[in-house]
DNA sequence: ATAGTATTTAGATATTTGTCTAAATATACA
DNA sequence: TGTATATTTAGACAAATATCTAAATACTAT
């Protein structure tokens, strides 16, 4: 779960996870997309990959990148708990 | 927003308003129940307050911490968003 | 006033993080 | 086979972070 908050901390790594809610992107189509380095992006996507925020398959000579929202689950019940004041 | 994710993105501070969910404590309280020092709990509590995740009421000579569960629905809404995914 | 308790602020330090450029790897295709 | 394209890995560096000790502030009570 640490891994999860982790990735989230970031509005670079927030804004790519609202991008793959679009559709579903290459590396190359996320690089675009911002004024950042490849390499940079492509490390921001490995936390994503690390937390299993996103989920990436090999195309050919692509690779595709897409959002995997079980881990949310997880991130929301530990919120909700949160929420459940006892007092 | 940033703020919020930053915030909850220490397991020390995560752990900190696990305890506040339980009932309202003081500095000196929090501080026990680790075995970190008293300023650096000061400066989780100060990162919490920044991101409005607890409140601090002075009482005294104590400052008696408290949930505010507020700001949570606002990430839970972004997480909500992320979730309904387009494709 | 003075002493004691509660908490924060200041300043230092080691670690982590986000970014970059250059180089490496992998695939496609002519 | 050789060249172009897509992406990652490696290494460096500045900025941010978590922690500490020592000092400052604020309140209580003798």
């Amino acid at each position: 779960m640490n891994n999860v908050f982790k990735a989230l901390n970031d509005p670079t790594r927030r804004e790519i996870l609202e991008l793959l809610r679009e559709k579903d992107m290459t590396a190359g189509e996320i690089v675009e997309q911002f004024r950042i380095s490849g390499p940079s992006i492509s490390h921001h996507l490995d936390l994503l990959k690390q937390a299993k925020l996103v989920i990436a398959e090999k195309e050919g000579q692509f690779i595709y990148y897409s959002l995997n929202t079980t881990v949310v689950d997880e991130i929301m019940k530990w919120l909700l708990q949160i929420k459940s004041k006892k007092k």
